[in-house]
DNA sequence: TTGCGTGCAAAGGTTTTGCATGGCA
DNA sequence: TGCCATGCAAAACCTTTGCACGCAA
């Protein structure tokens, strides 16, 4: 379980490739499909879940259910290990991904492991809500 | 926005009592029409649907997608501002829902809020790991 | 050549919509 | 009576799976 994570496609390169550049916000399969369609190198949707799917599971991309009727979004988090040992908030409004590194978290993790018998996986994990910025543009502003 | 929220029938009631009678947990659509076909008094799925829908926008139940394939899952949440202090466990291997309350999430809370800002969200917000018996299985038996 | 990658088609599931009927006011 | 509520059927939607073909190694 090492380099040899399959072959080299065209497919594959251009999948990772779009996510890398859009990995300041999150997209869903329907955007990527319409990107490439566009472009006139249309990738069949199938080839889109399977290799986000094995990118999720890399850690590489973040996958976030906002609503059924949306479909998922996907979001290039990079190779950094590092991002396996905290956690991540990410703002309903903006979409922003914030690193969160904090002891707290820490306690949290062995807290709900041997009070509750759940081993918290930290990198799947996303804690949803809103950011700062967000928070001050819907209490002082409108609707 | 007041009492005048449509007529008052057999199957609105019997829903808004089902959530209430089930406001510790969580359920879905398909439960509570199983529930009403076990009873004998059928509702059909689309008035589900449908009752569920004002309900979460009169904002007395609230609506969380875990996952575009199991469905979204509702809660009642009553005229009360503060229930926010339960938070949700989603096994990664067996998939089941676990309902946490627990005052160490309340805390999480605060300590986010105040330290870093960010106002989470308890009803969106779920954790993904390993449930007891999945982990046992993982580190005990086979692959 | 071998075996994974690809994409079409179809199936699986949840959710929504159209429409005729039924029930509340 | 008038109008909303109901529920069946069908559609729309995202996602997964089966299978034959293509392509990387």
């Amino acid at each position: 379980m090492s380099g040899s994570n399959g072959y080299k496609t065209k497919q594959r390169e251009a999948i990772l490739q779009y996510m890398i550049d859009h990995r300041t916000s999150h997209v869903t399969v329907n955007q990527i499909s319409d990107y490439f369609a566009a472009q006139g190198a249309s990738v069949g949707v199938t080839t889109i879940y399977r290799h986000l799917e094995k990118l999720v599971e890399q850690g590489c991309v973040r996958k976030y259910t906002v609503d059924a009727q949306t479909g998922a979004c996907f979001q290039y988090a990079g190779q950094e290990k590092r991002c396996r040992e905290h956690f991540h908030l990410k703002c309903e409004r903006c979409g922003v991904l914030i690193h969160l590194e904090c002891s707290h978290l820490d306690e949290l993790y062995r807290h709900i492991y041997s009070e509750h018998g759940f081993e918290l996986d930290p990198f799947r994990t996303v804690f949803y809500g809103l950011c700062r910025s967000c928070r001050m543009a819907e209490h002082g502003g409108n609707t």
